[in-house]
DNA sequence: CACTTAAGTCAAGTTTCATTGACATAATGA
DNA sequence: TCATTATGTCAATGAAACTTGACTTAAGTG
């Protein structure tokens, strides 16, 4: 799975720290998420499409 | 997370292992899955979506 | 009745996701 | 220059997802 996290966020002109506590994660997890080191849990993706207000189909992608 | 996994797979007449074997996952995890015992990863999730046509968000629901 | 299939569950093990704490690097600003 | 912020990464730990193998129960079906 690759995902748009790192320009979603650039977008907004938010730090990973500041995603990360809306997220209520770690900033780590930000990061690893966002460099493809490991994909989101199913809650954490709709946490994140929930907050972008965008369907998890428009954040992720098979790769 | 709740889900309406059984009712899809109960449409098509698909036992528990039907469905695992088309998911590549075991017995085990597609009735886990059902049970609301564990939620899918975003990568099963996302292939349990195509196997039935759907987006993620109109199987899997926030509870 | 005996046999098979489906579903639910448990135990024990591996892999993946997520945590805290730490360190390095680059960029910016006082 | 010195301090701060942002990002990337590592190690160690814990929690969640997923595995195999086994057992039980219920519902057909010969």
């Amino acid at each position: 799975m690759n995902n748009r996290l790192k320009v979603l966020r650039a977008e907004r002109g938010w730090s990973q720290q500041d995603l990360a506590t809306r997220l209520e994660v770690s900033r780590q997890s930000v990061n690893a998420i966002e460099t493809g080191r490991y994909d989101p849990s199913l809650p954490l993706a709709f946490r994140i499409a929930d907050l972008f207000g965008m369907a998890i189909e428009d954040i992720f992608q098979r790769d």
